[in-house]
RNA sequence: GGCCCCAUCGUCUAGCGGUUAGGACAUCGGCCUCUCACGCCGGUAACGCGGGUUCAAUUCCCGCUGGGGUCGCCA
């Protein structure tokens, strides 16, 4: 059978890279298989909920690659994909279960119990509050405001095999008679994903650790329902570089944030997916080759710490690597940090002829952009340290003298230019070093760029020698 | 605190009874060189502790310690 995943979020904001990590794990299982990846909106928490959220959160999936086959804008057979459209679904399989004695309504207020809590911890900050099970047998129902409750078995113990952890067994006495619907009528995560994802007919349920202690509840509620549950894989936790939950305060956190940073998707796929799972010593893996190497069985099960560096390292190398990013992607991905910059018209050739030589020194795409620059900016932004350090009175005839001997260069290529300027300098008795910096100041403005020659080659004979004789100019003054 | 889970370099990890414990990032040297990079070469750096099992434990079992998750009318 064909495996359906889902991946699950709460619109209450961006997309967290642990969330997307998620639904790495859930789309590269789908892909794989020739399964089918669902979408499904869990807004049942009004408060929070937002669409803008909702757009937030499927911009992201789409600048990072994951489609999905059912869901928010493709529809599908199993919808609506929005929980808060599926209010009577819930309400008709929760009476049921009332009727059947496995939940109740509660009529405690959560004023009431909240107090209860605040007391209880004010005595001992450690201990749990557990609901009392004041309603528990109760048995008249009144229709007065109410939750739902599930009547959890006080004895036994719930169990499952984990696909990465193996098995894992609860008593069920640690579990209370959790809250199922609450007063306005929308139902709590337990509930509605137990059923959506039975009636979505998802065969697996990959998500965080976070989540394991759900898992007891949700089984319970299977079983109360007569239902056949899906197998489960919990994911170790991506944790913060201090060890704990990973959040704003350690460093961005938002798929968006990347994305803003010049980072490429793949390059945030591919850090992630290596954050619990491994496949022997490689590291690096375009989007196909993921989706063949990805398994189970190798995800790990301990939780990782956050690392900058290496995920910054990871991005640069898909950036760098041509079999990684072609060159039609590298241009069409950096275009929009050139607009921000206000290089808004900048030829298609031009820039795929710039690219190769700023590749492997831009370790993202606002890098790319800053490196890109000088190439259509004229004239190019002059760096002051730059111009003090080598346009000097010095350097002024020799560039003259440069541009005058490139000027019949023909043709017009990188090895071309630097055997007549080599042969030139020897004549002058200079090395490449007695004149290399000022012309790379002169060229693109600043101490660094490229070899020489490759941005002349870039640039072309006519602006070349333009900007040679204008450094050459300012070297004067 | 109850319940659940985890444990190899600073970090991500390989390892699935016998290895000089491997790779990558970071870090420190060096090479290359027209600058900056890239690249290349090399160094420092790990099996938490204690018991078992075994001819042999990083590897299997138990305990301890340490860490994390969770205990909401959030998801």
């Amino acid at each position: 059978m064909k495996p359906r995943l889902r991946f699950a979020p709460s619109p209450s904001g961006y997309l967290h890279i642990g969330g997307a990590r998620t639904a790495l794990f859930n789309w590269l299982w789908a892909r794989s298989q020739g399964g089918t990846f669902v979408m499904r909106v869990e807004d049942t928490d009004q408060e929070r909920s937002s669409i803008e959220s909702v757009r937030a959160i499927l911009d992201a999936f789409r600048w990072l690659g994951m489609d999905w086959d059912e869901g928010p804008e493709v529809g599908g057979p199993h919808g609506p994909y929005f929980q808060s459209e599926r209010k009577p679904i819930y309400k008709e399989l929760v009476e049921g279960l009332i009727r059947e004695g496995k939940a109740y309504r509660c009529y405690c207020t959560k004023e009431e119990l909240d107090r209860q809590r605040e007391q209880l911890k004010a005595r001992n900050p450690k201990a749990a509050f557990v609901y009392p099970g004041t309603c528990r047998d109760r048995t008249d129902q009144p229709d007065l405001p109410h939750v739902v409750r599930f009547k959890t078995p006080r004895e036994g113990s719930t169990e499952f095999v984990d696909k990465v952890f193996g098995a894992i067994s609860t008593p069920n006495a640690a579990q209370q008679d959790f809250v199922l619907v609450r007063t306005d009528g929308y139902p709590l995560y337990n509930l509605a994903a137990t059923i959506d994802d039975h009636l979505m007919d998802i065969t697996l349920v990959a998500r965080a650790r976070d989540h394991i202690g759900n898992t007891p509840q949700q089984l319970l509620l299977y079983r109360a329902f007569g239902w056949e549950p899906p197998e489960f894989a919990h994911l170790p936790m991506m944790l913060s570089p201090q060890g704990d939950k990973l959040s704003k305060r350690h460093t961005a956190v938002s798929v968006q944030e990347y994305r803003d940073r010049g980072f490429p998707p793949m390059g945030v796929l591919n850090y992630i997916v290596r954050f619990g799972w491994s496949f022997g010593d490689q590291e690096i893996f375009g989007k196909q080759q993921l989706i063949e190497a990805f398994g189970w069985d190798r995800v790990g099960k301990g939780d990782g710490k956050f690392d900058d560096k290496k995920f910054a390292d990871v991005a640069f190398e898909h950036l760098k690597r041509e079999d990684l990013t072609s060159l039609d992607e590298y241009a069409s991905s950096v275009k929009p940090f050139l607009d921000a910059r206000g290089l808004t018209d900048v030829p298609e050739a031009a820039l795929k002829a710039a690219i190769p030589g700023i590749r492997e020194r831009a370790r993202t795409l606002v890098d790319a952009a800053n490196d890109l620059d000088y190439y259509f900016r004229e004239p190019p932004e002059l760096d002051d340290k730059a111009r003090q350090k080598f346009l000097t009175k010095e350097a002024a005839p020799r560039l003259e003298a440069l541009a005058e001997t490139l000027s019949t260069v023909e043709p017009f290529t990188a090895d071309a230019l630097e055997a007549r300027a080599k042969h030139w300098a020897e004549q002058q008795g200079l090395s490449m070093k007695d004149f290399a910096q000022a012309a790379r100041v002169a060229l693109s403005g600043r101490s660094a760029s490229p070899p020489l020659f490759d941005v002349m080659v870039v640039l072309g004979r006519e602006r070349t020698l333009a900007r040679l004789r204008r450094g050459a100019e300012l070297a004067k003054s």
